[in-house]
DNA sequence: GTGGTCTAGACCACT
DNA sequence: GTGGTCTAGACCACA
């Protein structure tokens, strides 16, 4: 999926605002699935570079009460994001943009 | 992780029968996660040759009433495996073992 | 179809006692669907008040297993309630009675 | 330590109400460290019959919350409840009030 | 009746 | 107060 479908799934459209922490929205008539909805909107902030490599990005807890989606939907996203190399996740700390590679 | 270090974790001992279906026996004081048992269990008898090329391994239901393990343990099991591309899941028919390259 | 029909197709006979939860007959060999039988039998359920606005009613796997038909035969009746207004549906919650119009 | 050196550290005063849940009040500028002040409260409900043998008891979150303390607080005093045997914790369900031996 | 998504929690390991 | 594991269900899409 290109950065353009992603964004058309779960961003604000143009002239809206855009704040730094969740202004993620999802859309819960879309085939598309909520924790796909989070990812994309994580992937699209990354590589904006609005959470920059090494910052720490809110919690699962933050995106769970900020959606109002359970733990669960939120730590499907994070994995998957995991897996693929976008972010760091350590217990007891947080989770983090992974460096890219040759920037 | 080796191979016999997976055996030791969940396998029964030398000498016990090793039946078809869901032998599989979880150690609930181990340090290791019960999904991280039934993945090893599922590699060492797609391994082992126990579950062949194509066929269709015992459903996510199965392994959660067998195991008396919630569905959702079961399914991080599956989950790795299939990212891991040890077994095919196709919605609506079952799981499958994998194809393997250059065997 | 009137209530008096649907009340002949699938439900006990009168004396026969009214417990609680799926005291659904299906009779297999009418000319009517299952579908329709469960249908109606929930019809009947709500409007004598027997599941009150809000109230969850039985699952999928519930009647499934109860009546010992597929769940997706249940899906219908249970889709086909939802399309019409009699029920609300809520993906990791359950099945509800929706509240009446003005009644 | 006596049951009733625990009831004057962190038991309201005669004469108050003692409400059902977590009426725990801790006392922050006691010698006494706030883990054990909370492992006091709790083995004086089990032993008055506030909280019945098969008992859930409220959470490490519902602790945390209601006393505005650290989780890792509510642990400690969770843990020596376990290893002193009065309650067991099974991962994902609760925290239950043990069986007494022979009352 | 399978796998996929989701809920609303719990306890656990660690900082 | 984070991420990790787990429970015990629900409904959804598909075959």
């Amino acid at each position: 999926m290109s950065m353009r479908e992603r964004e058309a799934a779960v961003l604000p459209g143009k002239g809206e605002s855009m704040p730094d922490l969740i202004d993620c929205r999802l859309n819960r008539d879309s085939f598309m699935p909520l924790y796909q909805q989070i990812k994309n909107w994580l992937l699209y902030k990354i590589e904006a570079g609005q959470f920059a490599e090494g910052d720490g990005i809110p919690s699962e807890v933050d995106f769970s009460r900020s959606l109002d989606v359970s733990r669960a939907t939120v730590r499907q996203a994070f994995y998957e994001l995991r897996l693929e190399g976008h972010v760091t996740r350590d217990k007891g700390r947080g989770t983090f943009v992974s460096p890219r590679k040759q920037p």
